[in-house]
RNA sequence: GUCCCCAUCGUCUAGUGGCCUAGGACAUCGGGUUUUCAUCCCGAAAACACGGGUUCGACUCCCGUUGGGGACGCCA
């Protein structure tokens, strides 16, 4: 059988992250059987359809990679064989006019259930059967002349030549009605497979009140489209073994729709990040280097004077432990900026402990003396003061981190000490011994 | 209210009657590496919703209960 399925979004905002799930699962079947991935864009709904939106999901798709096959189809241009669907529907008696009165003014289409109970096998789900007298009747186009979703959505899909509709659970109950449908239209029925939603903490359905609900706001965050398709895919889904890191081919290679789960699933931001994280490490330098470099743009913190040396070696030193992109801005500013910001807690502890901001302006001196300022003689330098007054290392190297950070973390200090320079190392130094000089107790912050 | 669906660690999941004293991943906690953070390595804690069956034997099959979700539109 030659297999075509189909993502059939309505495009009235942005591209929700559970509808991108289904599109992902559509395509990953197409491909992985080796048949057809179509799309059709539901526009019919002309209040709150935009071209805009058509374009957010055309983008979407492409960020992710899901690349569909034929030209997509706009349901809005479909209407004449809507009508026509119906007039048939009408001439063989599996429809009737009715004046429903009341709201409406003048007559619907009303489609006529057979009244025998109906059933399928859903490919995930098993076999569903629902009772005749469960199934009522249904308008299929309204008084306005205009057709009803469920009339557009199985004649399009008949005329797509849908072989296996794959969609959220929340449409199991039309999948009765689309089925009488169908074959009242002297079709087939499609093969069914009903995927389970994303829900939020609460267990509720996932929506936009949630946050991070859109496709956007995962670009935006700087995601890597990789990690965000693998992790979705595994939303759900899994091989059946213990791999979890997939390549599109292997996704495309062990997808089974049949091994896709019943339940309802929860996104798990931080393993999202985690996996993130093991695609953002096997980059190249040069490729998480441009991606930061829109990041720091876009938060205006890219200067056009930035040496290209630096800004690599920066990266170097960053992106052993980003997660996201955006992390280069998050805790990395300090090295874009001298305006950068000083964690609390930090500061209240490396530089507010007696005797730091001696030992802080001790190191400053030493430093300042220095011919060669790099990693080594840095180190050296550093030990040796810590010798001379007694100390741990860590005595010296904590404030020194966080006067020229404002972070009690990051790279190695010393590597982070050459790549910021002796000048600019000097320079905070001696702000924060300035700035931080009379914090005698810890509320003084 | 009626109908439909769902139910394994906190989360995503493996498990299709014996291989399960239930495996993996993220997160958490402890240890090692690192003077810090992260990475990395080692380890720990952590689940079959409940009750009945069926069976020599149930996480796995059946029924019920409970809990959760969905659908009941001239929305899609």
């Amino acid at each position: 059988m030659n297999i075509r399925t189909r993502f059939a979004p309505s495009p009235t905002g942005q591209v929700h992250i559970g509808n991108i799930r289904t599109a992902i699962y559509n395509w990953l079947y197409a491909r992985h059987t080796g048949g057809k991935f179509l799309l059709r864009l539901e526009d019919t709904d002309r209040d709150r359809s935009t071209p805009e939106s058509v374009q957010e999901i055309f983008d979407s798709m492409e960020w992710l990679g899901l690349s569909f096959d034929e030209e997509p189809v706009y349901q809005s241009k479909r209407l004449a064989a809507h009508m026509e669907a119906a007039e048939y529907l009408l001439s063989c008696g599996a429809a009737f006019k009715e004046d429903k009165g009341g709201r409406g003014q003048g007559e619907v289409v009303v489609f006529r259930m057979p009244g025998k109970d109906v059933g399928f096998d859903d490919i995930i789900r098993g076999p569903m059967r629902k009772s005749g007298k469960d199934l009522p009747d249904f308008v299929i186009v309204r008084s306005d002349g205009s057709p009803v979703f469920h009339l557009a959505n199985v004649v399009d899909d008949i005329h797509m030549n849908v072989t296996h509709i794959i969609r959220g659970d929340d449409h199991i109950e039309n999948t009765f009605r689309h089925i009488a449908l169908y074959r009242a239209l002297g079709s087939k029925p499609p093969e069914f497979a009903h995927l389970p939603m994303i829900v939020n903490e609460h267990g509720k359905p996932y929506s936009k009140r949630d946050g991070a609900a859109f496709v956007g706001d995962f670009r935006e965050k700087g995601f890597i489209p990789e990690a965000l398709l693998n992790y979705l895919v595994l939303l759900g889904w899994s091989p059946g073994d213990d791999r979890e890191i997939l390549s599109r081919e292997e996704m495309i290679g062990l997808f089974e729709l049949s091994r896709v789960q019943s339940a309802a699933a929860q996104m798990d931001f931080r393993k999202l990040a985690w996996m993130n994280g093991e695609y953002l490490r096997k980059l190249s330098v040069e490729t998480v280097a441009e991606k930061c470099r829109n990041v720091l743009k876009a938060r205006g913190l890219w200067d056009q004077s930035i040496q290209e040396g630096y800004y690599l070696r920066v990266i170097e030193l960053m992106r052993e432990r980003m997660k996201v992109f955006t992390d280069i801005h998050d805790s990395g500013a300090f090295f874009f900026t001298e305006d950068y910001p000083f964690d609390e807690k930090a500061v209240r502890k490396r530089l507010g402990k007696d005797g730091a901001m001696e030992k802080l302006k001790a190191v400053r001196d030493r430093f300042a003396a220095l011919e060669d300022f790099d990693e080594r003689s840095t180190e050296v330098e550093l030990r040796e003061v810590a010798d001379e007054f007694n100390a741990n290392a860590g005595e010296f190297i904590h404030p020194v981190r966080v006067a020229v950070s404002g972070l009690p973390g990051g790279p190695g200090l010393f590597e982070m000490l050459e790549a910021l320079g002796k000048e600019r190392v000097i320079r905070r130094i001696d702000r924060a011994l300035d700035r931080f000089e009379t914090l005698k107790s810890p509320d003084e912050l």
